[in-house]
DNA sequence: TTTCTAATTCATAATCATTACGATTTACAA
DNA sequence: TTGTAAATCGTAATGATTATGAATTAGAAA
């Protein structure tokens, strides 16, 4: 997902253009990691003393519902980052130390279905959690 | 995990037999499926009218920590049910509507980590969402 | 361009899950 | 039976998220 797209999502669903959307759709277009709610407010005070935490949480909604963001759990915060486009389904290695996101293309599901056969799969979380190379090799 | 081993865990760690700690365990005894704190607290507060977070929640780590309760997030709010010791690694099948529990031996892990040669995984998250057999019957 | 209106934002308070704290009570070993 | 560390109670604090009502603003229509 690039900015350009998302924009033309916002348009298409009658939202409106707006600076603080943009600061927003800046700072995931920025870097490939999951971001809180936190991590915005924190650096969009500084632009906009008075941003205030509806604005930040209403609009990751909207991304959201919009497909522009996706978004997991971490430890008891919800963490988002701006949607894959990849053709094929696939998971997520997140790095615990740096937060880098690697996108992994394994997925058991069809192995899954298999062994349920009168549930209804409704949906998955496959996450892996670690550290990656660079993080692997720094001193603590 | 049964309740005369959870007591023998707790024993051997220096931890006392409370009632309340019983009333606890007995109800992660009496079901296969996920609780969260607040399940506990407005059952307990029956027996126990003054039964307080802070009870339930110390107690929940304590249990998390020596491996009787495993723990999962679902929704923003953390779940707990007995640890199960099956001799195998395996994931769970967890039905949304009524909260049942099965096991699923498949793992991809192995295949997983050929994928990250250079990664240091510590942990992962595999969980199938969806409707049981008894609950895709059922008309709503 | 100006005006109108719905969308958006601001400031703040409410809510919900969780954690912390000081005082009191309790389990259990000596 | 008693002493003491552990556990609990009652309540308040914290931190993330959601809600509210008033004020502002973007963007379409005149």
């Amino acid at each position: 997902m690039n900015i350009t797209r998302a924009w033309e999502i916002l348009k298409d669903n009658g939202y409106k253009k707006t600076d603080k959307r943009e600061l927003i759709l800046n700072m995931f277009e920025d870097t490939d990691k999951y971001l809180t709610a936190r991590d915005l407010l924190s650096v969009l005070k500084k632009d906009f003393p008075g941003m205030s935490f509806d604005t930040i949480y209403r609009n990751l909604a909207t991304f959201v519902n919009l497909g522009i963001l996706e978004e997991t759990e971490l430890n008891g915060e919800r963490n988002f980052r701006m949607h894959c486009e990849s053709e094929h389904h696939h998971h997520h290695f997140i790095c615990m130390e740096c937060g880098k996101v690697k996108e992994i293309s394994v997925c058991p599901m069809e192995m899954i279905q298999e062994k349920l056969p009168d549930c209804a799969i409704e949906s998955h979380k496959f996450e892996i959690y670690g550290k990656c190379q660079n993080c692997v090799h720094e001193t603590v």
